[in-house]
DNA sequence: GTGAAGTTGTGGTT
DNA sequence: AACCACAACTTCAC
């Protein structure tokens, strides 16, 4: 646009469900010679009906989308958030005509998905003049800004990042909260009924509709007042989760966390433990996902409390450092960004660079040009009766079984928790692959991100990030260690409520009479462990050990012409990786094992006893 | 080339 | 609570 004439503007919320902190929205109101200002969420169908996602990320979608209305009515009664029911490319250029925009302003979005449909919507806005500004902010760092600095490679270890964005200047400060709003022109629009794009044919969430659909009907919603849609409008019954959306009740979290300044000095994301009925972390992660609360005021609002805290004596309390702090865990969401962007197929196995090919169980199946996924063939049933076990939370391991139960039914579990379900699944018993799990989770999160949830899934299965596969989480050392009472076992899986604590994690090695008084007999009212925990997991070592030695990866031309699959199964036939051992093996590796320790030792025990000698002495 | 470090293992000892 | 041994991965700094 020249200089001088009126700007009629569509600021255009897809990541960024608040008002504050939003350097977009700033350079949206910063236009000069603003005349009309129209807040727009396109409620695509294709999106609601093609991915799966549970009620509960839809639930806290929908109120965050009313949060931010409200917020925007607060400043200025004749504005509101303006759901247009359509898929962007098909309803941003009916409003462009119908209401004279000349901008188009949004928050970038790197991700694989949001670059393809940006990419669409820059080239359509070109065709008709409208001009689009898209502005950095969901990160601390522009992702596509720190794979540059990073050699035009991904970021794959937070020493990278960290190198990377040192280059890259400081990191922004919070955006000031608008405290006006112009208002909206005319919101008539020149073509109001859906038929006018195709209809999506595939519902992936069909199974979770209850009712019948009502809010594509029409662009402007049933009231044609671009309303928020409700869950009834969408088919959908109430959801399960406590875990309320939006940007007030995102802020008040925020708040209380920033309100102590002990726990924001000392924060240790290692030490909090995953067994905790409240929730031992802040579980701001689902308001960052919707952006119903700016990443700024969380990393700026922590160096200012713990600022203040100094100033004030902090009593001699011990402050943390990165990686494990806050300020680190917002590092890593950034550096999975990174790599997010930077790395082709982040979110599957073929084609990906960075992922380690390991032979899981129920890997993606390809057409034959290896592009579309297509449904995995029959005959695999003991993987198949694993992962559905996994996922319906009935393993027979109580402390997975309740981790499941939970993250179906709040949307949320703890970040160490997802670490042990994750190594389950995968590396430590189950030898599924990881793209398996990562879709449970893409379902029933309510915090799922594109970049940090394959990117865990992959650090957890040792596939990219993180390689030390012999470490495996206990099914009941790990919770143990945190919560011998086993408190969240007795809430989500409530037939085991009356076991003694000795048992709480294996109610299996309890005496009969013990089931009987616990009036839960294992293998009948709640099943029997569907493996042996520790025969697994030296299966799943050794095998892992093989496919380390091949060191073939996602774009390896044996992973994409299919051979991969063999050349390593083949090397588990000559190593005997594959091989399920006896207990009478077992026991006698522990005896060899105790007998290594209490002789001499071995090379490595006795080197570094020598060194230490030397430093000693 | 070498050695240390790497967000978050287990099991044992001190 | 801090250390080691287990058996041994990748990255990074020198």
């Amino acid at each position: 646009m020249t200089k001088g004439n009126a700007a009629r503007v569509i600021y255009w919320f897809r990541t960024d469900l608040r008002v504050t902190d939003s350097p977009a929205l700033q350079a949206a109101l910063n236009l000069p010679n603003l005349q009309a200002f129209y807040p727009v969420w396109c409620w695509d169908p294709n999106y609601v009906y093609g991915h799966k996602v549970g009620l509960n990320r839809w639930s806290f979608l929908l109120e965050s989308m009313q949060a931010v209305s409200e917020e925007m009515t607060a400043i200025n009664p004749k504005q509101r958030l303006h759901v247009v029911r359509g898929p962007p490319e098909i309803v941003l250029p009916i409003m462009w005509e119908s209401w004279g925009i000349t901008h188009l302003v949004f928050e970038r979005d790197a991700n694989a998905y949001a670059k393809v449909r940006d990419a669409r919507i820059f080239s359509l806005a070109r065709e008709k003049g409208v001009e689009v500004v898209d502005v950095h902010g969901r990160h601390l760092y522009d992702p596509v800004e720190v794979v540059k600095a990073n050699g035009n490679k991904p970021t794959t270890t937070l020493h990278q990042w960290q190198n990377a964005v040192k280059k890259l200047g400081a990191i922004g400060k919070v955006a000031p909260t608008p405290t006006a709003l112009p208002d909206p022109g005319d919101v008539k629009l020149k073509i109001g009924k859906r038929e006018n794009y195709k209809w999506p044919h595939v519902d992936k969430n069909a199974d979770i509709r209850t009712g019948k659909d009502t809010c594509f009907d029409s662009l402007s919603g049933p009231e044609g007042d671009y309303a928020v849609p409700t869950m009834e409008e969408m088919g959908y019954g109430p959801s399960t989760t406590t875990i309320r959306g939006g940007t007030v009740e995102g802020h008040k979290r925020l708040a209380a966390f920033l309100g102590d300044a002990p726990a924001v000095a000392s924060f240790s994301k290692p030490n909090t433990a995953p067994t905790s009925l409240e929730p031992s972390t802040t579980l701001l992660s689902p308001y960052l996902k919707f952006g119903c609360i700016g990443v700024r005021e969380l990393w700026w609002g922590s160096k200012e409390t713990i600022a203040q805290w100094e100033k004030d004596g902090s009593k001699g309390a011990k402050k943390t450092k990165e990686p494990e702090n806050m300020f680190g865990q917002l590092e890593f969401r950034d550096m999975y960004a990174a790599a997010e962007t930077g790395q082709p197929h982040f979110e599957r196995i073929r084609g990906n660079g960075m992922c380690k090919f390991i032979d899981w169980g129920l890997q993606n199946q390809y057409d034959k040009e290896g592009k579309e996924i297509v449904p995995r063939p029959k005959g695999d049933d003991e993987d198949e009766e694993r992962l559905a076990a996994w996922r319906e939370g009935r393993t027979g391991f109580p402390w997975i079984d309740a981790c499941m139960r939970q993250l179906k039914h709040e949307g949320w579990i703890h970040h160490l928790a997802r670490h042990s379900v994750a190594c389950f699944i995968t590396r430590g018993q189950c030898y599924i692959s990881w793209e398996r799990g990562m879709e449970v989770f893409d379902e029933w999160l309510i915090d799922w991100d594109p970049a940090s949830n394959p990117g865990n899934w992959m650090w957890l299965s040792c596939s990219a990030f993180f390689s030390q596969y012999f470490r495996v989480y206990g099914l009941v050392s790990w919770p143990s260690k945190t919560d011998k009472s086993g408190a969240l076992v007795r809430k989500y899986c409530p037939e085991l409520k009356d076991f003694p604590d000795k048992y709480i994690y294996a109610p299996h090695t309890a005496p009969e009479s013990v089931q009987k008084k616990a009036n839960c007999i294992i293998g009948k009212d709640y099943p029997f462990p569907m493996l042996d925990e520790h025969v697994e997991k030296d299966r799943c070592i050794a095998r892992l050990k093989d496919a380390y030695a091949l060191n073939l990866h996602g774009d390896s031309p044996e992973v994409l012409d299919g051979t991969a699959m063999g050349l390593l199964r083949d090397r588990h036939g000559e190593s005997g990786a594959g091989e399920r051992k006896g207990k009478e093996e077992r026991e006698e590796e522990k005896r060899e094992s105790k007998r290594r320790k209490t002789g001499d030792g071995s090379l490595d025990g006795f080197v570094k006893k020598a060194k230490k000698e030397r430093v000693e002495g």
